[in-house]
DNA sequence: TGTACATCAGTGAACGCGCGTTCACTGATGTAC
DNA sequence: TGTACATCAGTGAACGCGCGTTCACTGATGTAC
């Protein structure tokens, strides 16, 4: 049917519009009525195209997950680069993802479901693959470790890394200034990896 | 005048209340009219001992910090040991805050000031008192760096603790699962401080 | 001790706002004959 | 081509809920004389 193609067009704009909003404004500015006019429809035809903002969110944290993706599949030079070089790059890759899509990215995070329904698989899959970019050049830095130590140890990189960048993009008063973010996150990569090495 | 002395007492048992509250529901369970019930008053009562919701949070706010801030304290043997074991000792202290503490440590991050108005000063210098747990040990660790360097390597090495807990509490697909975030945190300590002595 | 008055903590109904979601209805589009 | 009918996207007023904050009022307590 033609009309499933136009309802298709017409929710991914209504995504479109959500991710603007959340761009700008964060989760909390997302609300029904600003949606509705911004794809030029009534409150109501906002619920003919989606469920639940709930689901509009979901879509857009999706979106956000695969263009994360791509920003750190393009950082990384595979095998061409020492495996320090490649977390330096990809850990880079992340800061600057997030800080160019501040919101969006905080909204990955801040989101809590509502209590009944989990995460659908399909966005657990967006975030499990993320950390191939991790557990590569782990373990090409530490071939002698086992899958299981490699994924926790990945886990643990990701969240120090996370937790720079996401304190460091608050800019609140313990943060690491915004300029010294970049150089803070290789120098603390490096010392890492160097640690790593040794154990 | 005997009335200070009565409004100070309730006002405690306000912060109390508040306190008891975001400690079981988070941020977001914190009511007027649930505080009201719970020290005895009316909802217009409360706002006799206190100007808004958003004072109350902050005023949980310093308990939480300086009650974190003892545990670290405690958790410390200043000259006692090596620097490396100082710092995992404090991080687990920390952890074990948090996880004891989860949602006031939530609170911590998690509360947004409204715009206008700045965050009050004590509650900026309690924060910074945090940190000198991280760059005396690490001074120790590090004789060679300069002042401004410490408190850099504080702040970033901070951010990094704080998102591995933060992410490890969350229990989320990625975090890394909570029985293994102590040893987590230790082998990272370990690694990053062996990696910061060589540079 | 008694009286008049002032103060001010305490009250809780009501205001005001925001907002997700629904639902009875409309009107355009498509289909059947 | 024309007519009757069905479907369903689209509408937007209204529902329902939650909640911070206010404010006119009450009544206990303290003070002055």
């Amino acid at each position: 049917m033609k009309t499933d193609d136009k309802r298709a067009g017409q929710r991914e704009a209504l995504v479109t519009a959500a991710e603007q909003i959340i761009a700008a404004q964060g989760l909390e500015g997302l609300k029904a009525r600003d949606l509705a006019t911004s794809i030029g429809c009534s409150v109501g035809g906002v619920y003919n195209l989606v469920d639940d903002l709930d689901e509009l969110i979901l879509r857009v944290a999706a979106r956000t997950l695969l263009r994360l993706n791509e920003a750190l599949d393009a950082a990384d030079e595979r095998g061409a680069a020492a495996p320090t070089e490649r977390l330096c790059a990809i850990a880079i890759a992340y800061c600057r993802f997030a800080r160019a899509n501040k919101r969006l990215w905080r909204a990955l995070f801040d989101h809590r479901m509502a209590a009944d329904s989990a995460l659908p698989e399909w966005l657990a899959e967006l975030q499990f693959g993320l950390f191939t970019h991790i557990t590569g050049p782990l373990g090409q830095l530490l071939p002698e470790k086992v899958p299981a130590e490699l994924e926790m140890l990945s886990r643990t990189l990701f969240s120090a890394v996370h937790g720079v960048v996401a304190i460091g993009l608050d800019e609140k008063l313990l943060a690491v200034p915004i300029d010294a973010l970049e150089d803070q996150l290789v120098a603390f990569l490096q010392a890492m990896c160097r640690g790593l090495r040794q154990s």
